[in-house]
DNA sequence: GATGAATGAGATTTCATTCAT
DNA sequence: TATGAATGAAATCTCATTCAT
């Protein structure tokens, strides 16, 4: 029951947004009634960082066993964290949305636990592009705080328009992006 | 007066987020009543309809006089598009993070007057990206579409984390983002 | 308004108790609707708090009325206290129940403001018992503060049981009371 | 179990009120479900109530103990009574400010069973000051009905701020009340 | 232009109680 | 004896909106 809560909650979340979604609305859509839910869970904003800490750390944990993968170069590395994180929308895509745009809900105390996990998939991608200027896959001029933002600006946008079953699938997108960024637009 | 209030309302729905902000707050912090507030704006969304029109109009006008200029070719339009958005971030910041994030607040006869404005900006960019493949300043098998987001990505992204008192200034970043988008990282 | 709402609660809570009485019912017995409770008080509390701490400056307004009066000696000074109090439960006996007993239902913030006027009522009985065994009034051997919360009791326990319209008038059972106190039972 | 329900319940009524304890709070501080405390008791009233009997019968058993000794005269009654009272508060004292302050929550046919019982405590005070009035221990012109009432001020009101650990002991304080009351304070 | 009183719908949360196991 | 899941009613509080002045 409170596995069913919580993917209901993920999906009304995504569409209407957490302060506009009611506990009326969740339970309503599982025909339970409101003590069911309060069963499950203390407060709204319970369910909310419940969700925000499933999401961010599966995606720390996939991100790091490509990064401790030892078959790859950083160029593959970087190329496969892209993929990875385009190839989560199908299944993702409603959490991060959540994750996104729904962090503001969660109380000081909260966010303590969340910021941590969220920075360090950013300073592992940081990491990455300098162990790449060191072992000489990537230019040497290159500010790596600013490029690993970069990075994931495309990736994390993807999360407002990419459609898994629309016209290109996760692994094409992905390819034209991690085109653009190790070799750039310009003939 | 109202635009004393708007101006306000962008300040405290940035801070706090749309719904989480209400009317009394607004008018409190301006030292008026909400009789006040409901002499110049019919409903709360009607407020949120203003900001959301105004910035994307602005938006797409200063793009379009990038665009429609006559001096530059292709990549120095792509990079001042890419100058322009960052730059913007100093004073437009709040407004471009209410229009991310608070558009589902809108009603459905509200998003018809934004949704193609909004559109129309990304088109801009898919086309000047195809004007670049064809007079031979860009890669010739692009996909114009998606690096259109990707270029997106990259710039809108940077509302979340760039802050124009920080070390690295406006023209400093986009410079980084516009090599990046024209040369690649990798050597 | 405010004042409407506030002595139709003191009936309310006196009759029910404060837990037990809710906003719906104070609403309903004014005929007006929980937003207009809201207009007036922030919280619940802060109403009880209103009641508290009208009732108690009040109290104690009286008694130093009677204690800095010229004209009297402490036995009719006690006397007068005893006859203000009991008089009192005429048109404040609701308020002094509601002050007795439901005291803890006030967060500790509000408390630190009741509890010190609270006391001040005790100690300047005290007080006027100590004055009355310097002067040679009052025997010699009196332990003060036990006989002021011996004193205290006969009059706030008649806040249970006396009814102004009973066949006692409030002057009578002071009388009895204070007979009591000053010469006591015993032949 | 149902023994060690209903002393945690007086613990917890005392402390924070009979509305306000929940019967989680109950059973949470007790390690054990909810289930449990419906097997042992039908509502939480009728827990209410057993504390009620309890409380009442135990005090009307002990004074008319002392009542119907034969060895004292009715003056040695009366103090014995007052130190009966005082001297409980050590053991009964959260019962007691339980029976004072919650028989509010009790329902009519439930009150039915316990008024009489305390008015029949009332009564036996009332009955002993006639007692020393006829035998000629006590004042001729006393009003027996208030005089009991205020009697009963000074013992009932003591559970308000009596600590047995304090400064004076049960037997101080009841000696200083027993003396206020039979000899009074005047020189 | 602006105020302040009032509304009514709806939000989160609490809790006594029930009941199948 | 005891558990744990579920209910449903009610509680406090919020807030966009209205309207007479």
């Amino acid at each position: 029951m409170k596995e069913k809560i919580t993917e209901q909650s993920i999906r009304l979340f995504e569409k209407k947004g957490f302060t506009e979604t009611s506990i009326q609305d969740i339970v309503d859509s599982l025909g339970v009634t409101k003590g069911t839910y309060y069963y499950y869970f203390s407060s709204k904003e319970e369910l909310l960082m419940d969700i925000h800490i499933k999401y961010i750390k599966n995606l720390v944990e996939a991100q790091e066993k490509i990064l401790y993968s030892e078959h790859n170069n950083c160029k593959e590395k970087l190329a496969e964290i892209v993929y990875m994180l385009i190839g989560n929308i199908d299944n993702q895509g409603p959490s991060a949305k959540i994750f996104f745009r729904e962090m503001k809900n969660l109380k000081p105390e909260h966010l303590e636990k969340i910021i941590p996990i969220r920075d360090q998939f950013r300073i592992n991608i940081e990491q990455l592009i300098r162990e790449g200027i060191d072992n000489g896959e990537f230019k040497e001029h290159l500010n790596a705080p600013i490029i690993a933002l970069g990075v994931l600006g495309v990736t994390n946008w993807s999360y407002q328009w990419f459609k898994p079953e629309g016209s290109k699938s996760a692994k094409e997108v992905s390819d034209i992006f991690v085109d653009m960024i190790l070799n750039g637009v310009a003939k």
